[in-house]
DNA sequence: TTCATTTCTTGATTACAATCAAGTGTAGTA
DNA sequence: TACTACACTTGATTGTAATCAAGAAATGAA
């Protein structure tokens, strides 16, 4: 759980009296390439803290996925929506790669906030990230083309492109694969 | 400041000894009608309460104005990017009516979160919240056509249609004023 | 009231990405 | 090795909303 604590370390020193308490409530967790983590019609009162692999979050409509998130090593993931309001969630959650997580139960990280203001204070502050992330990826919604998009994509995150098949990120930018990769075979002629 | 310690009870009780610290750290603010109330460039270490009116969030790109966000009576607002981190904000926010609020510093706010576990937990309780608009919203974006945002637009903000100049509605749900304008004129007739 | 300015509507045209469709490649399996 | 199943590419066509353009309606000021 070593990265679990780094994690933690790095958005507020934990002394380790409370990271004691904190370890002892997450549960190690694994899940095959693929596999589901998270359904639609679901509730999910836990969160996942990935140590190791990709999972990726999708709607279906008519049908079709369509890709809103990839949670990567070292983040903390789960179907917000329904883990904060405890409605059935509306998007699904699968594994991209094999992944090793860590899981704790809303309960017990609710008493963590109930008992230490640090825990209070830490789910503050992972939730503010969790919003910028938000409010950017809107603003790249409205403001930027397609191709925009693609070029941001290739410029910000090439780590993505050597790891998620090239249809989730189409799908992730709001583009048809058709146009994903077109935009990719004429990105260096212009 | 009746608005606001409404709006605060309805998170989570707040006692009136508390209610008492909160309330002398707010200062009251008006703005015009048009008036700026952040600009892009900005540093904004401080949220405001909206008592009375609403306020436009809004991008400049190539010189044109793309609206991301409305905030209404007895909600909380701020350039969020810029309060957080620290940052110049990217956007701007200007008063689309008469505003009447209530501004509490960054400093005060925190100084409230590290002395009582209470502020913390309305602070996370609040940006929980709108975290999971931010979550709708790209769904709608990602999910949703330009006419079935209009559609919804229709069926849950009939509200803001009478309060919102159209051309801003427009915006804020990613297409022309003048495809807004012809989805309006033919929405009763198929 | 008139005048000016902005907002909204309507029409014609264009641009862009989606879709439809047919291939080519690639990885995994027997 | 051949077979299968996907993933990706490329081409042709279509559909939808953006843009360009002009005018009508509404708002606000003098």
């Amino acid at each position: 759980m070593e990265s679990l604590k780094q994690f933690f370390d790095k958005q507020t020193p934990v002394p380790p009296e409370a990271w004691e308490l904190i370890r002892s409530k997450f549960t190690e967790l694994d899940f095959k390439a693929d596999e589901y983590i998270i359904r639609e019609g679901q509730r999910t009162p836990y969160q996942l803290f990935i140590a190791q692999g990709i999972t990726r979050t999708f709607y279906i409509k008519d049908g079709k996925e369509i890709t809103v998130d990839f949670s990567f090593e070292n983040s903390f993931t789960t179907s917000y929506s329904s883990f904060y309001t405890g409605n059935a969630s509306r998007s699904y959650m699968a594994a991209l790669e094999q992944v090793n997580c860590y899981k704790i139960s809303k309960e017990s990280l609710y008493e963590l906030f109930d008992n230490h203001k640090l825990g209070e204070r830490l789910g503050r502050i992972i939730v503010e990230k969790k919003f910028l992330l938000k409010e950017d990826r809107e603003a790249t919604l409205l403001l930027d083309s397609p191709k925009e998009r693609f070029i941001w994509l290739q410029e910000k995150h090439k780590d993505w492109i050597q790891r998620i098949p090239q249809h989730y990120l189409a799908s992730y930018l709001g583009i048809s694969p058709e146009t994903y990769s077109r935009y990719k075979s004429s990105a260096f002629n212009q």
